[in-house]
DNA sequence: ATGGCTTCATAGTGAAGA
């Protein structure tokens, strides 16, 4: 089963895009953030056709999740539940009895802003809810923007990230408490280039001198790590013109 | 250099992203 997160930005502009790319690698399972895209203007017609069933959650301007699937999506959630957001982060569906789990966390803008306190509380909710979603579903993937650079060699410039918003300690604690859930980092499974990132900024030609971040993840429950295969992040997707700012991450596990 | 680039909502600019 190949499972892979892209933050498109903006569905609207990257569909073209993305059905060139399902078309390509043929994933089982692809993880969409910042389709940025009301659900009535959800291009559930395109992706259907393209061998695709969708569960979507999605807003005007900001945000907006979806899980597309070859095979047969069951028991969506919508959001963390009791946790009251208005913001359109989170998705879940059971996939061959894989719990897919797609978020979208937020960015946190400044270490000092009240969208950083946003942040924290929001992963709080997030791992609390995890905890009872792995009693229900021992095989459960986590894939999405996370907004965290977890470690120094998730960075182009540690130095010059250090102590801020995506690298803070505090958020990089969150980050650990998901691992302390039982996950894993994919990604860190295998043996990886060094400097392999999953975002680059559109500024200062950031993509061509490789000045970019691992903010984008999957992590896997220990039944899924122990079967997982493969993990890479499609730099490909990222040269394109007109390209999202983020790289679709994969990983392949034997289920 | 607190900018750089892209998207959205909107009709000239501003917010937000990361």
């Amino acid at each position: 089963m190949k499972i892979v997160s892209w933050n498109v930005n903006s569905l609207k502009v990257r569909l073209p895009q993305v059905l060139d790319w399902l078309a390509i690698e043929q994933p089982d399972v692809l993880c969409l953030q910042e389709t940025k895209q009301e659900d009535v203007n959800f291009p559930l017609t395109e992706l259907n056709a393209a061998g695709y069933q969708c569960v979507f959650s999605g807003q005007k301007t900001y945000n907006g999740v979806a899980i597309l699937s070859k095979q047969t999506l069951q028991q969506p959630t919508y959001g963390i539940p009791n946790f009251a957001d208005e913001q359109k982060r989170v998705l879940a569906a059971t996939v061959q009895g894989v719990r897919i789990v797609d978020v979208y966390i937020p960015n946190g803008q400044s270490v000092d802003s009240d969208k950083y306190q946003y942040k924290l509380a929001w992963l709080k909710a997030l791992t609390t809810w995890l905890k009872e979603e792995l009693k229900t579903y021992p095989k459960l993937a986590l894939l999405g923007d996370y907004n965290i650079a977890p470690e120094d060699r998730d960075i182009h410039e540690p130095a010059a990230w250090e102590g801020q918003v995506l690298c803070s300690a505090p958020e990089r604690a969150a980050f650990q408490e998901l691992l302390a859930l039982g996950l894993k980092d994919s990604f860190r499974l295998f043996e990886q280039p060094e400097k392999t990132y999953s975002w680059w900024d559109y500024r200062m030609n950031a993509f061509r001198r490789n000045r970019g971040l691992r903010i984008d993840h999957i992590l896997l429950s220990a039944p899924l790590a122990t079967a997982c295969k493969a993990s890479q992040i499609d730099k490909e997707a990222r040269k394109v013109e007109r390209p999202s700012d983020h790289a679709p991450v994969f990983a392949e596990i034997d289920v």
